[in-house]
DNA sequence: CCTCGTTGCGTAAGCGTTTACGCAACTCGC
DNA sequence: GCGAGTTGCGTAAACGCTTACGCAACGAGG
């Protein structure tokens, strides 16, 4: 079928205007179905089109239209090997929206949170994405979210809280942590704990008033508080052994993050504190992996497709119409219990 | 500092130039550093850009140069959640390589093989891409690579064998098998483990006549060949399920792919199975994870930056002199043991 | 039959770069 | 002091598309 050129080159819509006799114009209103051109026209010229094998040039219609048709997916926060198992099942969740709005997805895996920024500022400003949808983990940089909307560009954040006061062509998608974490707390109070310890990596994190919030609430200890060096599993490890001096050891751990709690897993093991009837462990994210652990890790599941249409959704809306200040939307989680929580033949003390 | 302008608009190179006093040509060359320009002027323009602020619109950039400056990075397989760790180290290697070039990556997560084959094509009849990387897992497919060349854009193939004429403008990188499989044939070996089983998801596999060869060389028998319904999990959990009926039953197992090896260990776990003491797991990609499973999964590691890195090296080549026929490249394994093919304590047999 | 509004399409001016070409103003060897 | 070669820069034509505008042709209403 499609007509190749042999040169390498690619047929252009002037080329295309002629062979089949009408204006450039004409091809152009055929292909978007924009402007006035009859039906049976469009029709005909489609078809010949999909015969002679021809695909716009995306430059030179981004430039024409000043549209780039792609977003930028960001990450606020140290992205290292593996803690990025969260961003690409965001990200996989985000470019399914996208799909039906004909955009592209961008997303840069490499470097440190400096160099990325700039990046990210480098494609703003270089035209190369319309938008962003920004992760703001842990916590709203709002400096330098700020600066970002100076850009003009934008932007959807996803967030565990909405700011302030929200800047211009700015929307939030909120990830609500508290729904996801009163499930399993309630789960381990029902299952006899009293007193839980948490594993985190950072203190401001506001993840961690909420957990505390939602322990109290339910008459649960949060205690002890470990803070691990970053998300990383090997972190987790190093802070969870720390954990193992406290007195006296809680029989449970809330761990922000399933990859801290493959750390805290391992560390528990090898120390010989079996999982979960010494203590249980959940993690959160529910990252596809935990389901595959030993024992499988009870976790806090995101519905990332949910939350990549949401995004996906407010940017449109911030796209086609930059003024109309959009509502801000909001994702619950849920508790996935699995053999790590599993309620304990009776709770046993340690030695 | 950078100047901005409030009302969404950028700077234009006409503007700069006119405000510096200077031709668009001369500031594009102070750009660039291409052409005749004095290094006093340039020096002098490319200060006060920076004050300015300016960044070039990429598109047209893009337009006018003939080249987009991205490249795509493509799996010639079904890409389902989690299958894409892989991906995901091999795309970070690969972007790490491609910054100094001041390329762009663009990787497509979602949909089938047909859909995202389409979307492929897509992007370079558009011009969205310059070159692709494909990974040909787990065969090459001859035909579709060969579909690819014809759309006139530089490719680099990473596959387990070259294939006899490679298509023009088309560079192979081998991974090859052999090295890590073999080290990992003979660790096995060493440990007093005569019969090994395999777990495989395609039975043209490539992989698997290596496996079967070195395994020969080695004095092992490779034996059952179980084949799950795909790469994941859960499939090589079932398929596990389907081993544990042979008899004589393995005393140790290869998996194709650290996924399978995945639910494998899962599979075996469950039926009391113990690992390694009873079945020694091996499985291959080392994916970061590998190491937090409990036990650590030994498995076969893949440098992914190495491997990025000649994807890159080649195809760069391509695009800057494409009649120079282009050597392949080789990038070697290398097996990475761990407590789930720990040297047991003399190999006892079930039951 | 004339006017007016509508419809379908072509013409051409952008969009923001790069770069071939041309033209002064130098440098240099004689 | 003069032609030839070089250097530094400006002019303007691409690159391939979109779209405002204009102009026939046409239908309808008087």
């Amino acid at each position: 079928m499609a007509t190749q050129q042999t040169d390498g080159r690619r047929l252009t819509i002037r080329e295309v205007a002629q062979t089949l006799g009408v204006s450039t114009a004409t091809v152009s209103r055929a292909i978007h179905g924009r402007g006035r051109i009859s039906p049976a026209t469009r029709a005909r010229i489609l078809r010949q089109l999909e015969q002679l094998g021809y695909t716009p040039n995306l430059h030179a219609q981004s430039l024409a239209r000043q549209r780039s048709m792609a977003v930028a997916l960001e990450y606020l926060g140290e992205v290292e090997v593996l803690s990025d198992s969260f961003l690409v099942e965001l990200a996989r969740g985000v470019q399914k929206s996208l799909v039906p709005h004909r955009y592209r997805l961008l997303v840069n895996l490499t470097g440190d949170q400096e160099y990325r920024r700039s990046v990210l500022r480098q494609w703003i400003r270089a035209r190369v994405v319309d938008g962003v949808i920004v992760v703001a983990n842990p916590c709203i940089d709002v400096d330098w979210l700020a600066a970002l909307a100076e850009e003009g560009v934008a932007a959807v954040w996803i967030a565990y809280d909405a700011p302030d006061p929200t800047p211009p062509r700015t929307a939030v998608v909120q990830l609500d942590l508290s729904t996801g974490w009163s499930e399993a707390v309630a789960y381990l109070r029902e299952c006899g704990h009293r007193q839980v310890g948490y594993l985190g990596a950072y203190p401001d994190d506001p993840a961690l008033a909420i957990i505390h919030s939602v322990a109290e609430c339910c008459g649960l200890q949060l205690a002890p508080l470990i803070f691990a060096h970053s998300e990383m599993p090997a972190d987790g490890y190093e802070a969870t052994v720390r954990l193992l001096q406290h007195r006296p050891l809680p029989t449970a751990l809330l761990a922000r993050t399933d990859l801290l709690a493959f750390g805290a897993m391992q560390a528990l093991q090898q120390h010989g504190v079996r999982v979960p009837d010494e203590m249980a462990v959940i993690g959160h994210d529910d990252l596809p992996i935990a389901q595959w652990m030993n024992p499988p890790l009870s976790s806090i599941q995101i519905d990332y497709a949910q939350l990549g249409r949401s995004a996906v959704e407010l940017l449109m809306r911030l796209l086609s119409n930059p003024d109309e200040p959009p509502v801000p939307s909001r994702v619950a989680t849920r508790f996935v219990p699995r053999r790590s929580s599993a309620p304990a033949t009776p709770p046993q003390r340690r030695r």
